[in-house]
DNA sequence: AAAGATTGAAGGTTCAATCTTA
DNA sequence: TAAGATTGAACCTTCAATCTTT
C-alpha cells in the first residue's frame, strides 16, 4: 500500500508532534538557563561522569552515537569556548573537562533535570509508566540484522 | 532536587534513545530512496494537499510551525532544484508546487508510509495503542498559560 | 596498512537586522 | 505602521577526502 491508515496516520502524528514538542520545551529551557546546547551539554556529561573527566575522543564519540567528524567540528567549537581542551594521545586524543566546563554542567545539571521532570515524566500517570516504558525500548532497539 | 530518580531518569532514558532512534530511521529511509530530506517531504506534501497545489507562504510557514527565515532559506535551495515556485501575491509570495515536486512526492509518499509503519506502528501491539496515543496526544498537548 | 582525527563543502536552523508592500 | 519576506552570521550535521600516528 502506498499510504497510511487511518489509525497510523494518527499514532504517527501523535508521535512526531510529541517527539517534537518535548525535545524542543527541553532544550530551550536548558540552552535559554545555561548558554549550553543540547550536544553541548551532552559531551560535557558524558566526560565529566569520567572518574579522571578525560576520555578518548574515540571513545566519546562511540559512547554517544556520533560521527567522529562530527565530535571533531564540535570539540573546536567547544574548546574555543573553554570548556574542553584536547591534547594528543598516543594513536589519538585525550579530551578533558575544564573548570569552567564543570562549572557549565553544574549549572545546567538540575535546570535538565527539572526540565525532563515538567516536559516528560511528571506527565505521564504511574500508571501508564511501565507500558509505556516497554514500548520506548521495543522502538529504541537495535534492528534485526536481515539474513 | 537537583537530579532525576531512578525511574524518571529511565524513562528519559528509553525517550531519548526511541525518538531520536524512529525519527533517524524514517529519514534515512525516505532520503536514501527519494533525495529528499525530511524538511523537503514536509514541504512538498504540505503544499501539493492544497487543491491548487499553491499556499501563501505565510501559512505555510504558520501550518509547519516554522520561523519565517528558515522557511525562507528553505525554498530558495527547494526552488533552484526546481520542486517549488515562487511569486509575488500582494503583500506575501505565493508557493507552488512544480511539476518535479509532483513527482517528487508521488515516489516518496509510500516510502515514507512504509518506513513509519516499519520504525514505528508496526512495532506496537494492537493492545498498547490506545494508552500509548494517549500518552503521546498529552505529551504534545499546548503548555497552558502561567497567567 | 589501519585506526584516529581533521578539513572543507553543502545542507539545515536560529537569531537579529533589514527591506518591501499594502 | 505593520505584516511578510529576505539576508548574513553563527551554530549544527553529514559526507567525502585528507592527514597523522602506530
Amino acid at each position: 500500500v502506498d499510504s497510511l491508515s487511518n489509525s497510523d496516520m494518527d499514532l504517527w502524528h501523535a508521535w512526531r508532534v510529541a517527539a517534537d514538542t518535548v525535545r524542543a520545551r527541553i532544550i530551550d529551557d536548558v540552552s535559554r538557563a545555561t548558554g549550553l546546547s543540547d550536544p553541548d551539554y551532552g559531551v560535557l556529561t558524558r566526560v565529566a561522569e569520567e572518574s579522571r573527566g578525560t576520555l578518548r575522543q574515540n571513545e566519546l564519540a562511540a559512547s554517544m552515537n556520533w560521527h567522529r567528524s562530527r565530535l571533531s567540528h564540535h570539540l573546536t567549537r567547544m574548546e574555543q569556548r573553554g570548556l574542553v581542551v584536547r591534547s594528543p594521545a598516543g594513536a589519538g586524543v585525550e579530551v578533558a573537562i575544564t573548570a569552567a566546563g564543570r562549572a557549565a554542567v553544574a549549572e545546567a545539571r538540575p535546570v535538565h533535570a527539572a526540565a525532563v521532570r515538567k516536559h516528560l515524566t511528571d506527565l505521564i500517570p504511574d500508571g501508564s509508566r511501565p507500558e509505556f516504558r516497554q514500548v520506548l525500548t521495543s522502538l529504541g532497539a537495535p534492528e534485526l540484522p536481515t539474513t
